[in-house]
DNA sequence: TGATATTGATCAGTATGCTGATCATCAGTA
DNA sequence: TACTGATGATCAGCATACTGATCAATATCA
């Protein structure tokens, strides 16, 4: 009889759930209030000023529907703005504040830290290796979910 | 700059969203409507007939308030039963049904497919290497979550 | 140009997952 | 036995994620 421990499925899910629960205690430490998935789309706006929610959700592979939620979050709490765009009267484009570089700058040592304790049963080595074959798995199967990952376009066309 | 793809749980993340896609994907095509979540659980119902709400949720690492919902739509779908146990008033024994065991004989492939799908960009020995390296993460890092992962107490103290 | 298809964003609805609270019941102890 | 703390279950509220629909604006092509 097959354990749900021989389920990559199930492995997954828990070593989601770790994560984010490391990620969510090390960052409430320091202060802040910001899910793993604001980080992410936060860091990705500050790397890429200007860009368009539906660009955003490629670069970093969240449905197109949960990103609107997220992106609200981040402007109620003050950390970015939704502009209209110009070239595209449909589309918003996203920027940072400076309180948002403010936190994102802050916070950058407690996300280091949850990085480190949710690999802290793997040696350097084995954290690596694990990182490689997720990598590699994902590459796979981008395109079986909803929401694959995808390079920015150039914006200038 | 460190990229979204150095962090574990971005890929943790991404990796999951993929393995749910796929396992929704394939056993909708079977013809069944389960998420893996409702899969998990019913199948250790199977394994543990009469268990109650708390050690199914200990099983499988799922919140205790998460697991109500889940055996409301199972109970809902008429694949699993929740009967007031006599030892203990609080309790509800969990009981898995005729159709139940029937749906999850004819599933069984789909899952297993899935599990293939979900790790089809790596070797087998890769696929062995990242489950091992999955569980030992899992295993450091258990008590970090508010749901972690506990064995069934015998029940007839 | 005008019809059609596509695209960016949002919405309603559903299913996880969590925090923190409440309620009933049980267990252990004074 | 009465009190106290622990436990099983549920609830309200919030944040991801998804399906499928809608709407406005843009792109494409006959």
């Amino acid at each position: 009889m097959k354990d749900n421990n021989d389920m990559p499925g199930h492995l997954a899910r828990r070593f989601q759930q770790i994560a984010v629960a490391v990620f969510l205690a090390e960052v409430g430490e320091a202060g802040f209030d910001l899910t793993p998935v604001q980080y992410a789309a936060l860091a990705t706006i500050k790397a890429n000023p200007g860009l368009d929610q539906i660009t955003l959700a490629g670069l970093i592979a969240y449905d197109r529907t949960t990103i609107t939620g997220v992106v609200d979050r981040l402007v109620q709490k003050g950390l970015a703005e939704r502009r209209a765009s110009r070239r595209d009267r449909r589309a918003r484009e996203l920027v940072i504040t400076d309180e948002g570089s403010r936190t994102l700058r802050k916070i950058t040592p407690a996300v280091e830290s949850a990085q480190a304790i949710m690999l802290r049963g793997l040696s350097s080595k084995e954290g690596e290796e694990l990182m490689r074959l997720l990598r590699k798995a994902i590459a796979a199967g981008n395109e079986l979910s909803r929401a694959p990952m995808r390079d920015a376009q150039a914006q200038d066309r």
